[in-house]
DNA sequence: CCACAGTGTGTAATCGGTTTCATCCAACGA
DNA sequence: TCGTTGGATGAAACCGATTACACACTGTGG
């Protein structure tokens, strides 16, 4: 095979167009500065030679990296199959790679060692951090590229946050099914120690108070981990509480789908019997039965937003350092009325 | 800010450590070929200045990039998530990136002029594809990285393949529904022009005709496009046959959660009135009502191949041309023994 | 006729590492 | 004692682009 032949460089275009590599490499970059015959001879050479160019070069030389890299806490988790989704259309637009690192991915090793090394300007131009329980000190340390938060968030940590309402869904849920009459709501949230959970849950409290809801007591939440499984196995428990409630709010839609699964499994009627709502919409959200009521929040938006957020960064400019996008409540069959007390 | 100062070179270690560039090079990347008290000092001065390594300036002189391409058809579709974070996984034991491109973000221009500058050796070391309705001759140029097809294929591209086994999980769905004694099943397919699709079908009509039964005719399938949203719409299309089938097998579980939850609004019991049976086994086929036999693949797995295939053919060695994984039948409730025909 | 501005181009330094090749030195056998 | 061998190290070439700077040339105004 004569196919080892070495891929052209910029000094063979040269010498086949009888120009230096500097009017090459102007002609590729800034075409405007050379003339119309230069241009014509050298845009000849390069169809001739079949040349491309080194990135890894320019790279170099311009000191950069041409990518970003996005920190995701489970890649196998579909809710961020569409963030990501979102960065990349952004980050293609400005000639960007969309470098992806799942967080969790080596479990016995702490993150720190695992990703610093990760978190240098030539490893990436820029990142996204979509794990909100990272060490802060991770990216406190010379050398970071340019961060911004999104989704989740660290506390302590300074970078810009592109979040959705997470808050203000809380409040939504929660003047739906007051709204409907329930006065007995169960939270089913997230990790404690996750900052969605928290704010999910402070929103929901505002709104059980507004509704004119006493505060309710540490019986009334139960801790689950976003998964539908521990959603089906939180049935159980709910059914064996004193008092079972007239409605649940669960922090997302996996855990609101398990649970729905678990209380009909055990003969209850979704909504008759009991209400349960979700967050997020995944797209399952629409296909169970019955439809699951829950907080839409627009994945792909929050993924753009973050990856523009970042990109302003990276050109040196400091944007807002809380961006908050609008959530909705989307009403599907699995709430309804609270059944009389 | 004094933070503004240039990050540490090698040069600065060198000058420190009172030794030559290149003995701190080697330090870095075979500790074993230098003295102990050479090392010692090396690692001491990369401390005291805070030293690390620019990895473009390393991958120009090693004429690589350190990172694979998978190149995904719909970044949003989870399907593909789990996938990537077994691709993730092995990569990241080999000190190698993951790059993401979404072969369908920009919706207007040809494939052919938005992915071909990306398939370059100064792009990447590698690329993974995983979506098999793009043109072959995309890949069949010179500087064109080592490639790897993967879940999907496509005809007349010579790169191995690592694949689940879509024939044999349709002869096993096959096997299923016709030892459960139905004998008129639709199949609802996927997209008529991909290979998944073709692959299913035909295993799928083999089995049936193992179990003895005629080929069926073009009325007995129905042609989708893998979302939930077409399998409710499915729902209709098939209460309007003439003859109503006693199951139905899915090309995949979204279309098959969706048919389901169309049928049941309908007012048709599952498996009672009608069985479905879908393929993949993603998470929510065990979470729906009644929970939904399928055709398990190891998504995470198959991402794990593909990545260990690829860097087989990296090193230069000539992996086998396919690997089909095997795919096993999930029995669930959504089928059950024929009603009385 | 000369200084000067402006345009287009070439030369060579530069980005920050890796690696070849040469050199030095100590240990060893003849 | 001397050549040989092998291990550790340094000097400099090299990877392939970009870009600062110099320079040549043309046209213009004084």
């Amino acid at each position: 095979m004569s196919d080892q032949v070495r891929p052209p460089r910029i000094l063979d275009v040269a010498k086949l167009a009888g120009v230096s590599v500097a009017t090459v490499s102007r002609t590729l970059s800034n075409p405007a500065i050379v003339s119309e015959a230069t241009r014509k001879a050298v845009e000849e050479a390069i169809a001739q030679t079949g040349y491309t160019l080194n990135f890894t070069a320019r790279n170099l030389r311009q000191q950069q990296v041409g990518g970003v890299l996005a920190l995701v806490p489970n890649l196998a988790n579909p809710f961020f199959a569409q963030i990501l989704s979102g960065i990349s259309e952004v980050l293609r637009r400005h000639h960007l790679s969309l470098l992806v690192m799942d967080t969790t991915a080596v479990p016995d090793q702490p993150a720190m060692t695992v990703l610093a090394p990760y978190l240098n300007r030539s490893r990436s131009d820029g990142v996204i951090v979509l794990d909100g329980r990272l060490d802060p000190a991770l990216f406190d340390r010379p050398g970071c590229p340019p961060l911004v938060q999104a989704c989740e968030w660290i506390g302590g940590l300074a970078a810009p946050r592109v979040l959705a309402d997470n808050a203000g869904g809380g409040r939504l849920a929660a003047a739906h099914l007051t709204g409907l009459g329930h006065r007995r709501i169960l939270h089913l949230t997230g990790p404690e120690d996750s900052s969605l959970t928290r704010a999910r849950r402070q929103g929901f409290l505002q709104g059980l108070a507004e509704a004119g809801l006493p505060a309710p007591g540490p019986g009334d939440s139960l801790s689950g981990d976003f998964t539908a499984r521990c959603g089906r196995d939180a049935a159980a428990r709910l059914l064996a509480l004193p008092t079972r409630p007239t409605a649940v709010f669960c922090d997302n839609d996996e855990m609101a789908i398990g649970l729905m699964t678990g209380l009909i499994a055990a003969g209850l009627r979704v909504p008759e019997d009991i209400s349960v709502m979700g967050f997020d919409n995944i797209e399952m959200a629409d296909f169970c039965l019955p439809g699951l009521t829950t907080i839409r929040q627009h994945r792909a938006r929050l993924g753009r937003r973050a990856a523009e957020t970042l990109l302003a960064r990276m050109a040196g400019q400091t944007p807002e350092t809380t961006l908050t996008l609008n959530v909705d409540l989307v009403t599907r069959g699995s709430t309804g009325k609270a059944a009389q007390g």
